[in-house]
DNA sequence: GGTGCGGGTGGTAGCGATAACACAGTTTTT
DNA sequence: AAAAACTGTGTTATCGCTACCACCCGCACC
């Protein structure tokens, strides 16, 4: 056991040729005589050699991984980013780090720098929030290329994809103004986070469109999860004038609203209508009611590699680009239509 | 740009010290004058300096980074189990390579073999299936210490953390006998993985406990996925004498089930009762009527580490240890009573 | 005033691989 | 036939860091 590893210098030792000339074995080179190729091979089956990427990346100054620091890896939509991620990585011959940061600023920056001393060649990630800045200058700082996924940041440059937040807001809300709703609330997390932001924009502008004046009671700030979303609907329905509808700001934040109104004795859709942003893909199979604007969560996890390859391959030195992905609008029955 | 990665030679320089004392403020040596340490401190913070663990692990022989390989990620079960990996992973100071393997023995294999390139220090491998076995004898080969989690693999002498299979199973399939159902439809997957034939042979006994004469026919073999759950199901339903209840390996296999029932017009658990294995945590909070043996996935993440550790520090050299964790059961409303 | 000791520091040699060059032998070119 | 080019291989010098040992210094001790 514990046979301390097999090195290069054993498997050369064994066939009877320089390192050297191991190292272009493993390494593909043509200038190898097939004899002796054949040799090297046999030696390095036999001691079950493989050859040490920590070793190699030092030398190269490249060591094949890649970063994925995202808040929550359980939430299904980053789930899915996560899955994207790995099969794009893996298939362009990288291995990822995955972090999760718990959307803890204090972890963010921890786990940040963990990853600048793995020496990672690349990192993407989805920041906590604006306040996160400090954080992807020190990674720029180090020269490390980085990819925004789902949010940005002002002031900060880098490639980014994300989804329509504005546009995806403002459909969702136009289709509840179509079914006749005037009073629409909205449960949204802090303004700190892009996507809030721009989701409370696309919220707004739907509203003006339609001549509707907001009100600011009808917008709930809480947390980004199921208890945000109990929270939240629960203010909502205490209000005097309730409203008749209600846009959560992602797929957990409704699921804990539905949960308020079902305590509360109120049926979704007939009660209060629902929508929100992120499609909950097992949960919207057995409980085929909720209409959502689901993100190409897979693509958007996807699609990084490809960004951030082309920077750290020196392929694209020019201007930073922001890749916005189309949302899907999937009407289901959590909305009907203004009865009363 | 691309500050050609600052060194611990830079450092030296900069504050007039040798490498070696650096290194010995960056391990947090006490053999170092106070004054001499804030010099070298300052220099570091000025520079920016982020010590290489490629270096540093390439002499020590430790790369500070654990594997964890399973077969899908999004699958809510998994999701779960990496969630509570990397938590404790990075706790113990230690990075996770996150590999899924899709279920392709194949690429399983592949990943492996990059994870033992990487120098990882341990893994935590959900094996594929039994077929698994030779790669993880390469692992063990290799001196990497790794803990199976989820499946086990007869004959792989290996620490092991699983579900309570054969109880979990049978205490389902009892709730439905109690419930008056006699005939009991098994959606499983292939036997070559051993959650599968555990739950299989909790099924036959409960059933013989029960004096009931098992009916192969009511056992289903497909794929452990939505679409098996929907073949499975409208296989069963295509029998002569259809059972009143259906147990299914797992959550996806009960969601392709459910949509099959539906789809033939049926109601679940008015027409047919089901039950599962695994909770799906966001679906079940929107519709609360999947009766699943729920196993506690971010544990079974959590726990590896521990164990793994124990190998690694050399903690622990006895035998093998094979961890059960029990599962839970909870009813919801997806088996009604035999009403017929 | 040697000897011993421990604190603080530096020198040197690797960890396991590869880049860069060197070089002998063979083949091609002019 | 000499020069040029290529083939197949080895030598050496790192990559960034730390283990190990050497060393110098000041102070206590006999």
């Amino acid at each position: 056991m514990i046979p301390s590893t097999v090195t290069i210098k054993d498997v050369a030792e064994r066939s009877g040729v320089s390192s050297m000339t191991v190292s272009r074995v493993i390494n593909g080179s043509e200038r190898v005589r097939p004899a002796t190729r054949l040799r090297v091979e046999r030696a390095i089956e036999e001691l079950g050699y493989v050859p040490s990427r920590l070793a190699r990346g030092l030398i190269r100054q490249k060591t094949g991984t890649l970063a994925l620091i995202v808040p929550d890896v359980a939430n299904p939509f980053f789930t899915l980013v996560v899955r994207g991620a790995e099969d794009v990585a893996r298939r362009a011959g990288y291995r990822m780090l995955l972090c999760d940061t718990r959307a803890d600023l204090d972890l963010e920056r921890e786990v940040i720098e963990e990853m600048i001393a793995h020496r990672v060649e690349g990192m993407a990630i989805a920041p906590v929030s604006d306040r996160s800045r400090a954080h992807l200058r020190r990674v720029a700082a180090f020269g490390v290329p980085f990819v925004l996924i789902d949010r940005t940041i002002p002031g900060v440059q880098a490639d980014a994809i994300v989804g329509d937040n504005v546009g995806g807001a403002r459909e969702l809300v136009e289709h509840l103004l179509r079914l006749g709703h005037r009073r629409i609330g909205f449960v949204v997390e802090s303004d700190d986070v892009s996507t809030a932001r721009d989701r409370r924009a696309g919220y707004f502008e739907a509203l003006r469109r339609a001549g509707i004046d907001p009100d600011e009671r009808l917008v709930v700030r809480t947390s980004a999860d199921a208890d945000g979303g109990r929270a939240g609907m629960q203010a909502l329905l205490a209000l005097d004038e309730r409203p008749t509808a209600v846009f959560t700001v992602n797929n957990l934040v409704a699921l804990g609203a539905i949960e308020a109104a079902r305590s509360a004795a109120l049926d979704v859709p007939d009660d209060v209508a629902l929508v929100c942003f992120d499609d909950i893909e097992y949960a919207s199979r057995l409980y085929p009611f909720l209409t959502v604007m689901a993100q190409p969560a897979e693509t958007l996890g996807s699609l990084w590699t490809e960004l951030l390859l082309q920077r750290v391959e020196g392929r694209t030195a020019g201007d930073h680009r922001l890749v916005v992905l189309p949302a899907q609008f999937k009407v289901r029955k959590s909305c009907g239509a203004v009865t009363a």
